[in-house]
DNA sequence: AATGAATGAGATTTCATTCAT
DNA sequence: GATGAATGAAATCTCATTCAT
């Protein structure tokens, strides 16, 4: 009876709704606790719809943290990419491990979330790979191959240890561990990259 | 032959062997998707038994993180324990991150796991601080509180991005960023840095 | 064609069925053995549609409960309200202790597993207290209020007795003792007693 | 090796306090929700003592009531037998409408849940049935057979509505209504009783 | 005689998914 | 295209009862 006209959804912007949703849900209860029936009270959307937009819950979580990995790294990269010299560059790692914008406490739970997910499921593996990859690549903008992988993984672990424990973090500490990692892997290489 | 007689378990050792199916099962398909049944097949226990030991699921997969956190900071303990000089220190640091016997694949998975349930059960988060202090206070053995708190987010971080990463860890790139960690930590305090 | 487009259910009266099969079940196994899978058999219906319907055995238990006390309620009223004189009011209260269409056998049993179940249910206890005012109304069209106090009493305990005993009430002693109440209170009280 | 010795119990009474608390128990979660594990942790004794002593829950259940009734009964007679006249017949009657001493609350809620139980056990509905029996005979020591019914009724019926009422008997109202039936019986027969 | 560890059967409940409309 | 009523499968948990000691 239509079978020519083009179907326009009628609510544009429902499956993000949904995704963020989902997020949030994640965040407050866990994976394990994460369900079609939540989700849908939470972004307000009828229950069918989930099923009818995504393709089981698995792909519905996948796509969830697919759209987290992307607004975490394109931040990730912005405040890389912002800085002009080496020190601005040792900067933005800084701002990266000590926040505020970048590891929140709801994003370091959302990222446990993700990485314990990941273990299970092939897409968000992927998904995983692809962010960690992202970020090498802006820290390599500024850093040594070397100095990246170091400075990288001291992006990661050291949000984390906030995450549990009560003490914020030392500022100063961080900018000296940042800068002597970052010495440590130009001295070694005679082609410093910013 | 008196009213107190102890009772003796006529499977002694069953509780440790539930744990240790937990944490299997959890490796395998995640805190999501790990059920009552899927540890009792795996321990080889009646389905019963598990709630006769445990005070519901929540409680099971606590005390398996809590045997989880138990075995792997006794681990972690013993390898800083036994360096003598700052150099030994530095070298089981790298060993820490490097492996193999430490953060193994299964041991991340795990470690995973936990991380992100604790953010949704109180027991696991007040295991999963007491490790944290516990690592913290081991490094404390050798370095500085401020080197030992940086190296305790690169012990935490790097493992992290190998069980992602298909490439293997660059051991000489660690033991170099540990080194430089320390060394700038050390110069900066003559006393311990808080 | 829109959106808000009401569903409608593929078994309308579904909901009644379980409740009737609910009161069936507890008639004959007692609220101490009556089981969603006992009522989901009787009812017809799939096992999951209990949960559906119902907030819990609990809360299908207090609307069955409630059902039986609106059936018994209305059927006491109809009974007191067809009334047009006194000597018809008492015989209205005649019919209500010694039957056949009040307080037959299952309906005692109900009523048992009722005000026992209420004593332990607060939504049960306000359904048991409703029904025990509505009764008092009832009997209030025709009676001083202390008239009906004794009267709803005896409607109370006449035919408890008698479902635990195997002789049949004595018709004309209970219209005795009916009228005795009536004549005492109506001596008594120009005004009504309260 | 003891075959001739007599075995003597090493807890006496514990078969009465296992009784004692089992009726705890019920008035308290009602006999849906009385386990043998409930009450062997009120009686303060070993689980096992229970199936040791007792034939399976039913038959606790049921000699439990058998308790009650008993006691019951016996305060029942003993207060309608030290009447010496008919008036104080009547007040006994009273009394045991109006308490305190009869039917409390625990003791209601027990009876309910007797009652309940009765229609669906045999030994219990026996119970029940003789402790009416042993009711109509105490009141036969004053009143006419139909006075005696009349009056059981009351007595069964009036506390009950105070059970679920927030309003205190009135004492009065009780006692004219004692009055009225005894009055109304003792006409119709020749032969007063007391 | 007495007990508490142990378990199988089954109760309640949750939930992803299906499907008629 | 969209939905919410409906359900089967399975999850968690309860518990009467058994039994080795």
């Amino acid at each position: 009876m239509s079978g020519t006209r083009r179907e326009v959804p009628n609510d544009p912007g429902r499956r993000e709704r949904i995704l963020d949703a989902a997020l949030d849900v994640i965040a407050e209860n866990g994976v394990h606790r994460t369900t079609h029936r939540r989700i849908a009270t939470r972004a307000g959307v009828p229950l069918g719809s989930l099923t009818y937009y995504f393709d089981g819950i698995d792909d519905l979580l996948a796509q969830a943290f697919a759209r987290l990995a992307d607004t975490m790294s394109r931040f990730y990269r912005r405040t890389v990419q912002r800085a002009r010299t080496l020190a601005e560059a040792e900067a933005a790692v800084v701002e990266l491990i000590c926040g505020p914008g970048y590891a929140t406490k709801r994003d370091m739970t959302l990222i446990f979330e993700m990485y314990a997910y990941a273990n299970h499921n092939a897409a968000v593996a992927a998904t995983t790979r692809a962010w960690a990859h992202r970020s090498r690549e802006s820290l390599a903008l500024h850093f040594t191959p070397g100095a990246s992988r170091a400075l990288d993984a001291l992006i990661e672990g050291w949000p984390m240890h906030r995450a549990f424990d009560d003490a914020p973090l030392d500022r100063e500490l961080v900018a000296a561990t940042v800068h002597a990692i970052v010495a440590a892997a130009q001295d070694e290489s005679g082609e410093p990259r910013s």
